[in-house]
DNA sequence: AGAAGTTCTTGATTTACATCAATGCACAGG
DNA sequence: CCTGTGCATTGATGTAAATCAAGAACTTCT
């Protein structure tokens, strides 16, 4: 486990890399997100501070996700053998999983409108330092469609 | 840690529950599902044998999710003190983690096509076992999209 | 076997959101 | 101070999938 210290916009793992590590960061902004077959970007998660960024696949196979920096960043690099087999905090795996579970159940219940509601509830940190269109890229939405939703929300008061 | 035989139909779940449980299928099916405001069903997840179904939420908190069954089964039912306490196996969750991963990549960039196929690769037994509406419901369309994929597929031959 | 309920398919219509294209705005560097 | 570049917004149009409405094909039960 070693610390790092990344540049905005500095990838630290691509789409199929082989034994992708774990980040944990402890200070700035990451990012994690595919790529689709018509090369449109969607955001996975985005790792403030504390959080910790990866992708779930065994070191064995190709990882899914690229990984890069929104903001200049420190960051804990750690294989995942070592995390997974000392102690691995079992509170956080498990909220992570419910967030995992929420995310699934926003995705496949809920309109525009409800995603960002429920994102900034959420998340009432990461809008003002990131894009809309990043927010919009990790509600699944486009920006056109969030500057819309943001728009009716303003007017509603 | 019990083992009780349900019937098909039978709810073990409801959302709103506190104190939700965990449940390893030791054979039959069950599903873990949603119900939205419009009163629509989103199944979140199968449990075929050997799966081990659960709301991923603290067990203080009410669960988002209702679980019944879908086919006779043999389930063992353990409170999540226990489960998160002892060793809890370590592999499982990390595939469990990678699944979901998986689930949200594919809810946020993949078309109804893409999806199905996706689905019938990876479970090959269920799709024998339920519905196309239970089909539907989990990947996120509604039965009659689903019906159209499928003769396209078919007729693709 | 026949009735009654499901489940699945098909067609017509609507809707939410994507896509495309144009414009406005702000900040950064010359 | 202009001017380029990136981001947000707006309007027009397109499209995949949802919704609504029937009907056909299976199940299940008596």
């Amino acid at each position: 486990m070693k610390t790092i210290k990344v540049l905005k916009g500095q990838l630290l793992q691509s789409k199929g890399d082989l034994n992708s590590k774990i980040y944990i960061i402890e200070s700035g902004l990451l990012r994690s997100y595919t790529i689709d077959d018509k090369g449109k970007e969607h955001i996975y998660m985005f790792g403030p501070e504390n959080w910790l960024v990866a992708d779930n696949c065994e070191p064995s196979v190709p990882c899914q996700l690229y990984i890069d920096a929104i903001e200049d960043s420190i960051v804990n690099v750690a294989p995942k053998e070592e995390a997974t087999k000392q102690g691995a905090d079992m509170d956080a795996i498990l909220r992570r999983l419910n967030s995992m579970q929420n995310r699934i159940v926003m995705l496949m219940s809920s309109t525009a409108r409800e995603r960002y509601l429920h994102f900034i509830e959420t998340y009432p940190e990461i809008p003002q330092r990131v894009t809309l269109k990043m927010i919009a890229s990790y509600l699944g939405i486009t920006p056109e469609a969030l500057s819309r939703v943001r728009n009716e929300l303003a007017q509603r008061k």
